[in-house]
RNA sequence: GGAGAGAUGGCUGAGUUGGUCGAAGGCGCUCGACUGGAAAUCGAGUAGGCGGGCCUAUACUCGUCUCGUGGGUUCGAAUCCCACUCUCUCCGCCA
């Protein structure tokens, strides 16, 4: 969520960047309510600044066992306009605080402008494909021959969307998982979390999933509680309603999560393959910084996925999005595309943005900054970040069709080795 | 699921015959004094939101709201009433 102060003193730079989204969101009506809220608010205030001074007046009164009839007369009377006043105050309110949840994020300056993802920008390619003497197979065909991928059968037992995986192909998956998090962990200074997979609604709001994006959710109607869609959601909440001593900025997390998508309007798309699942593996990466250092630590944080990508031999591209193709709460992000020969294309495995205040505003997740200085500073709003180090369903996929023999086997990576302790699926 | 207890500031813990309580005391923390330095000791300070004023301001100042959340009673509520949420203890069930 945008602070309501920046719109009030920059509207134009927000229509600017409402227009630059394709965001048809009309700031007018909000502006007007902001101030009708804003002298309705001034005109409450000082009726009950006059009635705290009545009363006070009326207990030393009481007190000294004299009188106040007059005083509690006129209280009353200021109780009941008070009231009416408040009313609308408390309208306004919560039309202006509706408003301020479906308005989305300010994109960077460095992000390109573009209606939609064609304007993407290609910010490096990274590694080779490899070439293939023989027609490269894609994976669900790969997958099926090896008797490690059963689609069929995540059909019966759930239904579409839904995939089993057989054997080595499931060892494979959890190699992938552990060499991951041992990775972040060990290396690269992450602090490891397994948190819940069902969350409340105040937590889907504050990563900004709810109230816009609901139909993209499973729900558990009972209980009210959403699956996760990714472990942004649990890890970043973490700290909501919280405020942070400044020394402990920058946090970094990683969690192993399922992750469930409802894929909601996805009808038709990617319906073969593991591509595109309600239910995933994913391995994420969370920051919380000071806003000074949100960028550096994007860059380093997208590294840091790429780094996954680098030691699996997997040739990748970066792509900044542009305005037209951002998240409704990032401010930058960068997609990490790995290759897919079976596809013949750069597919996306990971997700990296930075959200600068927007979650933390909406989680009111803050920190004190204890600069050199003496006194204690305000508190302010932390910078939230998150990425896939790296989504596992499609790093499996990008295995299968990158590391493809002619015979049908596939050779397993090496750094992959110790953690499912085989080196190759199928052949001889 | 059944029975009971409770939710106060960073922590702990007073306050429940309604009145000057945003709230004692202690701990912690910050600054200062003392010290060669430190400990101890002493002094001062130490919640957050919203809004107004000031040229902007996270600086200053004024006002208002907040004692789990939301309502109610009252001239006035941390204190009384209602609903909800959560936590803890005991019993039951359970990976």
């Amino acid at each position: 969520m945008l602070d309501l102060k920046f719109i009030r003193n920059h509207p134009e730079a927000v229509k600017e960047a409402l227009s630059k989204r394709n965001n048809p969101f009309d700031l007018g009506e909000l502006l007007a309510w902001d101030e009708a809220y804003r002298s309705r608010l001034v005109e409450s205030e000082g009726l009950k600044s006059r009635r705290n001074t009545l009363s006070e007046e009326i207990g030393r009164l009481k007190s000294q066992k004299q009188e106040a009839v007059s005083q509690m007369q006129e209280v009353k009377e200021i109780s009941v306009r008070a009231k009416e006043i408040d009313q609308d105050v408390a309208d306004l309110e919560q039309r202006i605080s509706r408003a301020l949840l479906v308005i989305p994020n300010v994109p960077h300056e460095s992000v390109p402008v573009g209606s939609d993802e064609g304007a993407n920008l290609v910010v490096r390619v990274e590694g080779e494909p490899p070439k293939f003497d023989f027609e490269p197979r894609n994976h669900w065909e790969i997958g099926e021959a090896l008797d490690i991928l059963d689609f069929a059968r995540g059909v019966k037992i759930a239904g579409a969307r839904f995939t089993v995986l057989k054997g080595k192909g499931a060892q494979l998956e959890r190699a992938i998982t552990n060499f991951m998090l041992d990775l972040h962990t060990r290396e690269q200074d992450y602090t490891e979390i397994f948190p819940p997979f069902l969350v409340n609604r105040a937590t889907m709001t504050g990563t900004g999933q709810l109230p816009k994006f609901e139909e993209d959710l499973f729900h558990c109607d009972r209980e009210d509680l959403f699956l996760i869609p990714t472990a942004e959601v649990p890890v970043t909440n973490l700290y909501r309603d919280e405020i942070l001593p400044g020394e402990v900025l920058p946090i970094l997390h990683t969690a192993y999560t399922a992750c469930f998508r409802a894929e909601a309007g996805a009808a038709g798309r990617d319906t073969r393959g593991l591509i595109r699942q309600h239910q995933f593996n994913k391995v994420e990466l969370v920051k919380f910084t000071t806003p000074e250092s949100s960028y550096m630590e994007l860059e380093r944080l997208t590294d840091d996925a790429e780094e996954v990508l680098r030691r699996l031999g997997l040739a990748y591209q970066v792509v900044a999005l542009s305005t037209g193709d951002l998240g409704f709460s990032a401010a930058k992000t960068y997609d990490l595309e790995v290759w897919l020969p079976g596809a013949n294309t750069y597919r996306e495995i990971s997700s990296c943005s930075n959200f600068e205040d927007f979650q933390a505003r909406r989680a009111n997740i803050r920190y004190r900054p204890r600069p050199e200085g003496t006194r204690s500073a305000r508190p302010q709003f932390v910078h939230t970040l998150n990425g896939s180090g790296l989504a596992v369903g499609r790093t499996l996929v990008a295995i299968l069709e990158n590391y493809q023999q002619a015979d049908g086997s596939v050779i397993v990576p090496e750094a992959l080795r110790p953690y499912c302790g085989f080196d190759r699926i199928g052949g001889g």
